[in-house]
RNA sequence: GCGCCCGUAGCUCAGUUGGAUAGAGCGCGGGACUUCUAAUCCUGAGGCCGCAGGUUCGAAUCCUGCCGGGCGCACCA
């Protein structure tokens, strides 16, 4: 049973299907029980009409005193305006970026960090508790490769010449590491063998590049809680795979061979399996390897693990679309682990294809020439990569055109939205200009053509339940921009009709009225750019 | 071969978890500036919601099967 705001807006501020899904129950028809409905909601103060139609539905036409009373609470409550207690006593984690640690963050990272933080936002606005969480993979080969090329730049930076081989990190960004490696360590490890400078080299660089990656985020707006090391999982590992034994979900095994491509060093092996079947997996998952030493996996287990024990409620994922393959093992070890009591709500996030005035980017990863998120921050702005980034659903694939982001037309959602505020914020000031004196807004003296607005505006709190609700913080972006569309239609009623204006000379009552309208309208445009973290601009040039 | 995601206007996409006559923007046709910023707005044309069944008062939405597109199918990270 549903009571929302109809799509056709001549079915009446509010529709409900109550009587056609209780016709069944109730043995009666649907009509005959709207009817009954009908009359005992006209009794109801706030009601100035209620309306049966079509084969059951119950239209309800709120007193135009209700919308005044709801511009009233959206002053009133400000910044607050929207804000949830659906997630109260309920606490998330939400695990975004997550980017190795091997160089600075580029454009395949940055959707994944904005639709995270922007979730995150959300569902604290909708008043969950909220952990933001990045699991640092500094554990793997790739982080060996990356202290011998960092050991490459440290002898660079103390006189040496050097060639980087082919399967190393080539980029720039390494220099100012091995000077500070170089600064560090002086030139004990020149010729030293690997195993002495491999470890240290490994955590400093790491460090560094963890350093190098915050201030990327930052570029974002993006401030993490936890920053959780894959290298210091430790003996969590192995209490996972324990707590997995304990429930019989651990078994030595042979896994079948792969299907499709065959994989020609493939051989079967035992190891220590995961009965991901038993949870929805197509297969088992490999634990162990056969020499014994953890898979990736084994460590990834033992994070969610420790992310259980911390005692969330519930837990997010953001992974890029490659990763897609790998939702069902991570749920499965989710549910086996927390005896389906905490779910994992893996969100996939599509790929960004760069394009400058319709043509692709070209990038070369070879060379380490990537476009970086950092590069494109500076260009366009914080604010128009953040919004960009939630026009979309985010497991459809994004366009991201340099030329059309920073457009000033109506195309581009971002500057329309912003634009909008800009009017709202512009009025006041004229009317200041003007030398006006305002009484107390009069509510009483905004028509119905002017509530119209407020009903929409006043749909913020229910955009913010549903879009917490599906973790979908696009829909903010969306609502936002019907808002302002709204908003610059009622504006150029005033083209026409000079009564319809914001500022109206001679009628400083009327204007105070209206003053508040684009106030209310404001507040909301600022709180729904709040929680996607973009900055609503006073004026636009 | 198997799994996941996707197919909505010429193009790019929404679609209130199953509601009423499926909506925006761009593009195309027509119109509104002695203005509170026309950086905007109004209006018209444009649809078998991939196809075929099913579930029910009711389906773009849920189920099944096809067709078409993307991603993934390690003891890698």
């Amino acid at each position: 049973m549903t009571v929302e705001p109809p799509r056709d807006p001549t079915h009446g501020d509010l529709a409900t299907n109550a009587a056609m899904v209780l016709a069944k129950p109730a043995g009666l028809k649907p009509r005959d029980i709207a009817v009954m409905l009908a009359q005992k909601l006209a009794r109801v103060p706030e009601i100035e009409a209620a309306e049966v139609a079509g084969p059951g539905f119950l239209n309800l036409t709120l007193r135009p005193d209700v919308w005044r009373a709801e511009l009233a609470a959206i002053d009133a409550a400000g910044a607050d305006y929207g804000r949830s207690t659906m997630g109260a006593g309920q606490s998330v984690n939400v695990e975004y970026v997550s980017a190795n640690p091997t160089g600075p963050m580029h454009m395949g990272h940055c959707r994944g960090a904005v639709v995270g933080d922007a979730l995150a936002s959300l569902l604290a606005f909708a008043g969950f508790g909220v952990t933001r969480e990045y699991y640092i993979n500094d554990a793997g080969g790739q982080v060996d490769t990356l202290a011998r090329s960092a050991h490459l730049r440290y002898r660079e930076a103390l006189g040496e010449t050097i060639e980087i081989p082919e399967g190393f990190y080539p980029g720039d960004y390494l220099v100012p590491v091995g000077q500070a490696l170089a600064a560090e360590f002086g030139d004990r490890f020149v010729g030293a063998p690997e195993a002495d400078w491999l470890a240290p080299f490994r955590t400093r660089t790491v460090a560094l590049m963890m350093d190098l990656i915050r201030a990327d985020l930052m570029l974002l707006g993006i401030r993490q809680d936890v920053f959780f090391s894959e290298a210091s999982l430790g003996p969590r590992v192995q209490q996972a795979l324990d707590t997995l034994a304990a429930k019989g979900l651990i078994y030595q095994g042979v896994l079948e061979a792969p299907k499709g491509e065959t994989a020609d060093d493939w051989e079967a092996r035992p190891q220590t399996l995961f009965k991901a079947t038993q949870f929805g997996d197509d297969s088992d998952r490999a634990m162990q390897k056969s020499d014994g030493s953890w898979t990736y996996f084994a460590g990834d287990v033992a994070y969610h693990w420790d992310k259980l024990a911390r005692g969330y409620t519930a837990l997010v994922d953001m992974f890029g679309a490659d990763h897609g393959g790998y939702v069902k093992r991570m749920t499965a070890a989710v549910r086996a682990l927390s005896d389906d009591k905490v779910p994992l709500d893996v969100k996939i996030v599509q790929m960004v294809k760069l394009l400058r005035a319709g043509e692709p980017v070209k990038m070369s990863k070879r060379s380490g020439n990537f476009v970086t998120l950092a590069d494109v921050v500076e260009e366009v702005g914080k604010d128009v990569v953040r919004f960009i980034m939630l026009t979309k659903r985010s497991d459809s694939q994004l366009d991201f055109d340099f030329a059309k982001v920073v457009e000033q037309s109506r195309d581009n959602p971002v500057f329309y939205v912003q634009y909008a505020h800009a009017r709202i914020m512009s009025v006041g000031r004229k009317a200041a200009e003007a030398g006006m004196v305002l009484p107390p807004a009069d509510y009483a003296r905004l028509d119905d053509t002017d509530l119209a607005l407020v009903k929409l505006a006043a749909q913020w709190p229910r955009i913010v339940e549903q879009a917490a609700a599906t973790r979908e913080p696009h829909r903010i972006a969306f609502y936002l921009g019907d808002l302002a569309a709204a908003f610059h239609s009622q504006w150029n009623l005033g083209n026409d009709d000079p009564q319809r204006r914001f500022v109206i000379a001679g009628d400083p009552a009327l204007t105070a009225a209206r003053l508040a309208l684009g106030g209310g309208v404001g507040q909301v445009i600022r709180n729904g750019l709040a929680v996607i973290g973009v900055e609503a601009a006073d004026e636009l040039h």
